[in-house]
DNA sequence: TATGTATGAATGAATG
DNA sequence: CATTCATTCATACATA
């Protein structure tokens, strides 16, 4: 995109892009990592920012996110090269990814995404190949749409699809 | 433990993207959330969910979702209150550029051992421009399209300093 | 300067 | 509703 912090503001931010650990740092959370902590609670994070924050500006988001990230990639890599098939990686076999990603590589950006079909990607891919012009088709049992998803929310009908609250809405 | 899709690891069946709001979804969904709507009731769901479809392909559960992420992302706490600097030179010049409703703390910085100008800027964002065509909801990323109608990345542009942790550690 | 990779950060969705 | 997961985006850095 384009500006980030110069939008409204209008005065030197001097953005910071992204935190971007120290060696010391990193060696850290890596040693703390490495010790088996999954997710360090409030406190912990707290702790481990003070004391990193030793060796270099660092916020308890950071750090969060740091380990946040760790455990998922290193899950991910796992799948990946243990005994595991995992066939599909970063297939993205998305219709036109083209665009998309080289928009940042550049210094410059569009906003303006070009009107085209093909890109439509959402939670029914499939439609893709039929999809007319998307104008009723907004109907609220997307998701319904698969036989897969149907032993979730299939035969829940209207609003029974969302298992996680069938009471969310209570009051008016 | 519900599969979606992505269990059957059927790399013919692709993968099902998650729902990405456009940006006048967004705006239409902040705005409501702005209203002060806690707990949007299910005919509010429904409701919305409508209104939103006139937008771009949408299910009623996408917007509980939203709301349930956003109220819950939205009271981020400040956490940065532990992180202060030790040996690097922090700058306390950072200022909250706008104050929509989710202006979170202003602890973001971080980049020490490196001196260097960081003054990005490309262009104007008024580019940006809403199809009306078939393409608003095909935005490749649906980021900060249009800055000027949503505060949700008016704040920071992309890094939105505080968003996914309000509370990441529980107890401990 | 342009491309590729590693990784921090944002967010929709899932789980408890 | 709180917390965590998984996926994707975007950027820092290495490389040609």
């Amino acid at each position: 995109y384009c500006d980030p912090l110069m939008a409204s503001a209008g005065h030197r931010i001097t953005a910071r892009q992204r935190w971007t650990p120290t060696p010391v740092q990193l060696q850290i959370l890596d040693q703390i990592f490495d010790q088996g902590t999954g997710s360090p609670s409030k406190q912990k994070i707290k702790d481990i920012t003070l004391e990193l924050s030793q060796h270099g500006q660092i916020s308890e988001m950071n750090v969060y996110n740091w380990f946040q990230n760790r455990r998922a990639r290193s899950k991910r890599k796992q799948l990946g090269s243990s005994s595991n098939n995992a066939e599909t990686e970063q297939e993205t076999e998305v219709e036109s990814p083209n665009e998309k990603k080289t928009n940042l590589g550049t210094l410059l950006s569009q906003q303006n995404p070009a009107p085209r079909a093909d890109d439509l990607c959402f939670q029914s891919p499939e439609i893709s190949s039929e999809l007319h012009f998307l104008s009723e088709m907004s109907s609220p049992s997307a998701y319904n749409g698969d036989e897969h998803l149907s032993g979730k929310m299939g035969m829940l009908g209207s609003y029974g699809v969302y298992d996680q609250a069938d009471d969310y809405g209570m009051a008016g």
